[in-house]
DNA sequence: ATGAAAATGAAACCCATTTTCATATTTGAA
DNA sequence: TTCAAATATGAAAATGGGTTTCATTTTCAT
């Protein structure tokens, strides 16, 4: 998978090393479309390398969450979950659609320009009016899933 | 401040007990405009009862988000909060605006006819289009306070 | 009034995440 | 290159919301 592109940059512009535990995640994260809890990237990262620690796939993501390249959501099911964030490499941006039976979680793009031209002016009147920089939303649909019906 | 009218009919409704727990846990969400964690609540809630548990409160909570009078929310905090749905009582739509520094919250109502024209339109299609029941959406918009620049 | 069903409170438990701390790795200055 | 200071890592312990258990109490239809 080429590139990754980017975060190297990212990481040494904010100050911080590049080492092979922050590649590994970074990778993981970019190679799927899941919406991946810290467990299930430290799974995958022993696969790459056995000896990495849970603690330090909490410690990548936490730095690759507050340098803005990836994204933390919590749909309610009790542990957070990370995917790259959506102005980033190949990641489109999307939202989410939970099953709050099953947890279920489906990505979903569509409306998302007329969203994102309603999300720009409200962006606008909220950073005015609350004196806020705003870095990001997210917008969550909950519903039951076919499924669980 | 009159009526918490409405959640008790909504209990008997589906079959679930009128009791004082619940109708203080109801009065306290009715009577903030605060974004209360499971403990602010109970902390409330012993003023006016000190016998009750906070392992109550949590199941008050719980049913009543599950009957949909309540909404349950994670701003990223480590500690969920609740407030009264936007269709009940006298809370109005809206949405929220989150310091990532200070985790303040404010609550915003801007744009908000045509964040539910949007929305409707959205719902409409994805209900469509994934074969799920959309019961409700949140909008969180996250950036740095005015305070934490 | 009364008893079965439902609700409660305290304490124990669960489990995702964080902290601690001793060790290892990286980086830049010499 | 070498070395020391700064940074990162892993294992184990701690933290802290939130949930479960279980014995007791309350509710409500009869």
């Amino acid at each position: 998978m080429m590139e990754s592109a980017g975060w190297q940059e990212q990481l040494s512009r904010v100050g911080v090393r590049l080492t092979t535990s922050r590649e590994i995640v970074a990778n993981i994260l970019h190679d799927t479309q899941r919406h991946l809890s810290a467990e299930d990237i430290f799974i995958r990262a022993v696969q790459v390398n056995p000896s990495i620690g849970l603690t330090t796939v909490y410690r990548a993501l936490e730095l690759f969450t507050d340098i803005g390249i990836v994204q933390k959501f919590d749909f309610g099911d009790g542990k957070a979950r990370y995917e790259l964030a959506s102005d980033h490499h190949n990641a489109e941006h999307h939202h989410h659609l939970i099953c709050i039976k099953c947890k279920k979680i489906i990505n979903y793009d569509d409306f998302v320009q007329e969203e994102l031209e309603l999300m720009k002016k409200t962006e606008k009147a909220l950073s005015k009016k609350h004196h806020f920089k705003i870095m990001h939303h997210i917008i969550h649909f909950y519903g039951i899933c076919e499924h669980c019906r």
